[in-house]
RNA sequence: CGGAGUGUAGCGCAGUCUGGUAGCGCACCUGGUUUGGGACCAGGGGGUCGAAGGUUCGAGUCCUUUCACUCCGACCA
């Protein structure tokens, strides 16, 4: 792609509203844009890119273990809703309107109802299960009062999911499956996270473990370990405090978390409210044991970004960044300049490389500002140094700078993309 | 829903107290110069001052009503 012919209003100004960096840094690097309504953004084009990759990843490592990819209808009756009882428990944060024929309806928020219907219409027999359905779509919460860009919107992309199963052992077995399938997903985001125990909400449930993003930010107040994995949310684990031991022998330490996945063993909540049987090995009506998978897919991208900027700009990770590449032109006006960065351009197309030409006819250290802003992982800067044969490889995390000369700069990138 | 604020150009803001021709910075357009850390000069475009009503010769400014948004708290991916 080529920058000049990209979309992406990059700003100097911080918007008035925005705190955290990942709302300042994605607003001011034209990867998002306020509607004017509250809590709802406009993705532009970088944007739209990097929650594709996100959504791309999650799907990805779903698939692998089974799971299968649906759509449900974002509209969704309310009489699902009066049948589970939630039409009246879930509140004001429901979105509800009426058709012109003065049906009602609602713009799902969660899907639980919605999924248990479509199985239930489907599946009649133990011999079809267990089974794992998911979706990766917006969601609508008419949040009492969102707040820091992404990371707290009403409208929001969510992958949940949901599997049905003929018994609690088995439920138990997609719920570590499912944890274990997390687990790769951030860190193929490149996140460091923590699982930890956590109250249902109102999902309900019993077993239930959240997805917390380390960082300062955070809104969710969780005790962990630096020397093992252990995590553990504050409201739970009431009797642990900093300094204590961890079950490693290393010391505890308290922090903040970002939570953006959470499971939830929901046996048979749902499918008894709804009806919904299948015919067990006896010949018997038997309500599905279920369970619930969430990631706030959006928020993640609000995510990696607290966890992953500095004082110039967004960080990404491989598996996020917009680009795996960046080449800069100095000076359009150097013709050797353009030369140069045209021939690594074609080649690294070439090499299917997902590569960013910035060819603008702006100065130096405009381009500069911008490359630290967007935050692409690595850039090859075409510059004055190229009267002497040089080039210069940057690293985006911790701006190092490398020089390369122009006879090995091919084979330097090959190397490494 | 309680408490505190803000609505003026795409963005960030001044002007409101004390009524008198709507301003600044960034961005944008034209021309020229410039090109290693967000350039400079000259010219230019863009506003029913959140909305409605009122007071007044005259309202961005005063009064009334209303809407939206932001921040602090209780909810959540």
């Amino acid at each position: 792609m080529r920058f000049s012919k990209l979309l992406i209003p990059t700003s100097k100004e911080i918007p008035n509203d925005a705190t955290l960096p990942s709302h300042i840094y994605l607003i001011r690097g034209g990867f998002i844009q306020s509607v004017g309504g509250s809590g709802l953004y406009n993705f532009l084009p970088l944007g739209k890119k990097i929650l594709d990759k996100v959504r791309n990843v999650v799907k990805e490592e779903l698939d692998k273990v089974g799971c299968q990819e649906t759509s449900l209808s974002f509209v969704t009756p309310t009489a699902l809703w009066d049948e589970s009882g939630r039409a009246s428990e879930y509140g004001k944060e429901l979105l509800r309107f009426k058709d012109r024929k003065d049906n009602d309806y609602l713009l799902s928020p969660t899907n639980e109802e919605a999924m248990v219907n479509l199985v239930r219409q489907t599946i009649k027999s133990y011999k079809q299960l267990p089974l794992n359905l998911y979706q990766i779509n917006l969601k609508f919460r008419d949040e009492i009062r969102p707040r820091f860009g992404l990371m707290r919107g009403r409208e929001f992309l969510m992958k949940d999911g949901y599997s049905f199963h003929a018994s609690v052992e088995d439920m138990q077995r997609e719920f570590y499956l499912m944890e274990e399938t997390y687990k790769k997903i951030f860190t193929r985001l490149g996140l460091n996270f923590r699982v930890v125990q956590a109250d249902s909400g109102q999902i309900g449930g019993d077993g239930s473990k959240e997805f917390m993003i380390l960082a300062d930010s955070g809104e969710d107040d969780i005790i962990v370990c630096d020397a093992c994995d252990f995590g553990a949310n504050v409201e739970v684990a009431k009797e642990s405090k900093a300094g204590d031991p961890c079950q490693c022998g290393a010391p505890l330490r308290m922090t903040k978390g970002i939570e953006a996945g959470h499971i939830f063993q929901l046996g048979t909540k749902y499918s008894e409210a709804l009806n919904a049987t299948f015919l067990n090995e006896g010949g018997k009506a038997q309500a599905f044991e279920m369970g619930t998978y969430g990631i706030g897919v959006s928020r993640l991208l609000a995510g990696i970004i607290e966890q992953n900027h500095d004082d110039k700009g967004c960080i990404w990770t491989q598996e996020s960044a917009p680009f795996a590449l960046q080449i800069m032109i100095s000076n359009i006006k150097d013709e050797n300049q353009v030369a140069l960065g045209e021939k690594l351009y074609a080649l690294m197309l070439e090499k299917g490389i997902d590569v960013l030409l910035d060819e603008r006819k702006d100065r130096f250290g405009a381009k500069m500002k911008d490359y630290e802003l967007i935050g692409v992982p690595f850039a090859v800067v075409i510059g004055k140094n190229l009267t002497d044969g040089m080039v210069e490889f940057v690293t985006r995390d911790g701006m190092q700078k490398e020089s390369v000369s122009v006879e090995s700069i091919v084979d330097f990138l090959l190397e490494r993309f």
